[in-house]
DNA sequence: CCGGATCCGTAACGATACTG
DNA sequence: CAGTATCGTTACGGATCCGG
């Protein structure tokens, strides 16, 4: 039944790492546990496009792995979810040196045809955060983004995300998700998403103090395509 | 033609990413053309396993995609190579971050069946890199292993690394690769790889200063198989 | 010999139908 | 809802062939 999953056959720590994170959905079913444990429908409906049998078989191998782990809810669920292991949990660092890289590749605006999850974005602003820009702050940003809600937490030089609202956030942004890009990629100053009445709390100081901290611009150098 | 490659179709920094990098093979070029220009024939040979036609269609994308360009070798070469674009080698930072989270991965020791290139451990070195070691450091390092030749530069915090000799290298060392590989585990003291003649230059003590600065086993948490 | 292009069998993937 | 079973399609892997 379970074959052998096709390898590299390398002895190259970049191929081994690829015989277990290469193949295709893996890192994006990572992307998704990275906010929490999820379920297999969770999985499907972010995951488009996956057929629910191979989605199957990638949990078997990421749990073969030793990437994800199988739980139940603790209070009174009793529907079974997936979780990310502390191993995979680790993958974090990773998946954002993977997008750090890739900033230039959002440039391009949204296809009409392509799939939108806001949650996705949490990542994009955790990877481009600069920390020398963030000595001495202590923070919790919030975003609102077509009806999702995220926060960022910047503390101690380091940044943090997730999903959900943020404790005593000092901004609370609300927008949809083409604004919010804008707001992303700095082509938005403070005074005007504030007089759109993007900002239901903070000011445009603090506004700038977060589009300074966490910047994906200072990446864009474009891929010069022919 | 050349019909439009499978995308993901998400509008999400890392699945767009993922559809640049993503497909089989193509990191694996990245890795090989990071050590500098190579021709058609040096990648397939690297790269045992792909298909000839395989290897022509990802190059080719990857030239779409402004990843890879094709070069003339300069003095009186007359075949052409294939080279990474300023872009491209970019993706160092990101095969780092791959490689350094996959290290566990490693040791399981090499198994017959598999292939292996010295040339490959010069990432591996390079991701264990730590930079809280290499303080006021300033030094080139040169390993002979299986009859190929790379060097590690240490300096202003900072390591690098490329093929072939070093410049005015305070260490030198050889041996065959398994040898090398308990070096870089840290498996074997810096006396015992003195006595197994291993050190063509350099005493004891810069070997154990090497081992400090490139220490794979910092990250080593076993991914917990089943 | 090198750099591919062409062809073909096999394995992986994607969509849908089906079951506990 | 959480998968398993099935099936058509695409991508991959290996071999062969050909111009430079």
């Amino acid at each position: 039944m379970s074959n052998e999953p096709r390898s590299y056959n390398q002895y190259c720590p970049l191929a081994r790492t690829l015989d277990v994170l290469g193949e295709r959905w893996t890192l994006l079913i990572v992307r998704e546990l990275l906010s929490g444990p999820k379920r297999f429908k969770d999985l499907k409906d972010a995951l488009i496009g996956v057929g629910t049998n191979l989605l199957s078989n990638r949990l078997k191998e990421m749990e073969r792995n030793g990437l994800v782990a199988r739980g139940k809810l603790p209070p009174p669920g009793v529907a079974a979810v997936y979780e990310l292991t502390e191993h995979g949990r680790k993958l974090d660092e990773t998946l954002l040196a993977l997008i750090r890289w890739g900033t230039p590749l959002l440039a391009e605006p949204k296809k009409p045809s392509e799939y939108f999850m806001p949650h996705w974005l949490l990542h994009g602003m955790l990877s481009a955060f600069r920390p020398e820009q963030a000595a001495g702050v202590s923070e919790t940003y919030e975003f609102h983004v077509d009806h999702e809600v995220f926060h960022l937490r910047v503390h101690a030089g380091q940044a943090s995300g997730d999903m959900g609202k943020g404790h005593e956030s000092c901004l609370i942004w609300e927008s949809d998700s083409e604004s919010f890009m804008t707001l992303a990629f700095n082509l938005i100053r403070p005074e005007e998403a504030i007089a759109r009445g993007y900002l239901k709390r903070g000011d445009a100081e603090t506004l700038a103090r977060v589009l300074r901290t966490f910047d994906p611009t200072c990446a864009l150098v474009p891929p010069a395509r022919n």
